[in-house]
DNA sequence: AGCCTTTAGCTAATCACGTTAGCTTCAGTG
DNA sequence: CACTGAAGCTAACGTGATTAGCTAAAGGCT
């Protein structure tokens, strides 16, 4: 076997790092080869292509925002699992944009995607997450949806320097984790007569 | 004066239709040439660059989405408004998605940017739908957060074929709008306990 | 009506990437 | 100690954005 400096492994985690740094529409394989000290075609010994490479990336951060926010739920339920897995992402968001951007972008490539389980355990924290407000079985994938759309709505908005008045989106975060428990509780009371 | 068959109007009207067709993404100056039957090189007497003409289409789209919006609101209030603006946007983003990636791929150029007012049109339509529910003063920019990234976040990830699972996302869709509301009213009625 | 200026659109050429082809060299193996 | 295989390199190609310079037609002016 040869030299074995760069393998398809640590040539992603560098993409990906890169992203998060010049943002995800800036990456260029030029501007990796440059940061790993290769000439850009090296890398094709390691990617087959850079639609391939931003696939990965999307992956390693689909994989990653799962670890998180699984992580953050563990061991609470109600409200202080909300309030853990939103701040756990948005924190993510925060820290990895470039790779959140990448993992938006991207589409299945087939059945076999490993994007696809790692998409599913996001899902899977979220609704073990809100398991614990007792909503009509009906009303889950409703909630679900709403959720994911906030959350992934204040996220990218906040990215994109969305948020421009002077007043804290830190507190703007937290009256918002506010509002979804007070009304997924009040749901979860309430029962399906929430629904039209 | 010449024969002005092209304006920049005309162009970046055209370019608009383009994107909502084949993906923000895939916007060429090839393509665009193609359509209009001209040769690429001869928009640029019409456009400056390709960047400035997604810029362009940015600006036509947020006022789009402001007028639509607008128009939605007007006459109504409280519950009504809010699931009539809500609509009108969800339908704006369905039918026009490329343009809607362009105004949010885009970032003011500068202080008079018209970019800028366009946006503010929005969400002064917003601010105004709020105004219908009472809310205390100190909560309204976060109320005005919440809407926006719920609203945002479910139209792009339906726009991303983000909702796979066979549930009407129609249904889904007026599921939020009744949980917003629901919120809204609740946190009027409640005052300003529902920030911590 | 006929000239003149202006400029839309064209062709040819340049530039920036992504990508491919083929060569070179070193690491580990026999 | 030669041998093989893959990492990395240089050179070359293709595509898409952009620029330079030419041509000609439209509208104004006399």
């Amino acid at each position: 076997m040869p030299k074995a400096r760069l393998t398809p492994a640590s040539v992603t985690e560098a993409a990906a790092a890169l992203v998060d740094e010049v943002g995800f529409d800036n990456l260029s394989m030029g501007l990796l080869a440059e940061r790993l000290g290769v000439k850009t075609p090296s890398l094709y010994k390691h990617v087959t292509s850079q639609a391939e490479l931003a696939h990965r990336i999307a992956v390693l951060a689909r994989t990653e925002a799962g670890d998180v926010i699984r992580d953050a739920i563990q061991g609470r339920s109600g409200s202080d699992a909300l309030a853990a897995g939103a701040q756990a992402m948005r924190t993510y968001v925060r820290e990895h944009p470039g790779r959140y951007a990448a993992a938006n972008a991207t589409r299945p490539t087939g059945p076999d995607d490993p994007f696809i389980p790692a998409s599913e355990r996001v899902l899977a924290s979220w609704a073990a997450m809100l398991s614990g407000y007792d909503l009509d079985p009906g009303q889950e994938i409703h909630a679900m949806r709403t959720l994911r759309s906030v959350l992934h709505g204040f996220a990218t908005l906040e990215a994109a320097g969305g948020f421009q008045i002077d007043a804290s989106v830190d507190e703007s975060f937290t009256w918002l984790i506010n509002f979804i428990d007070q009304g997924l509780r009040a749901g979860a009371a309430r029962g399906s007569d929430v629904a039209r």
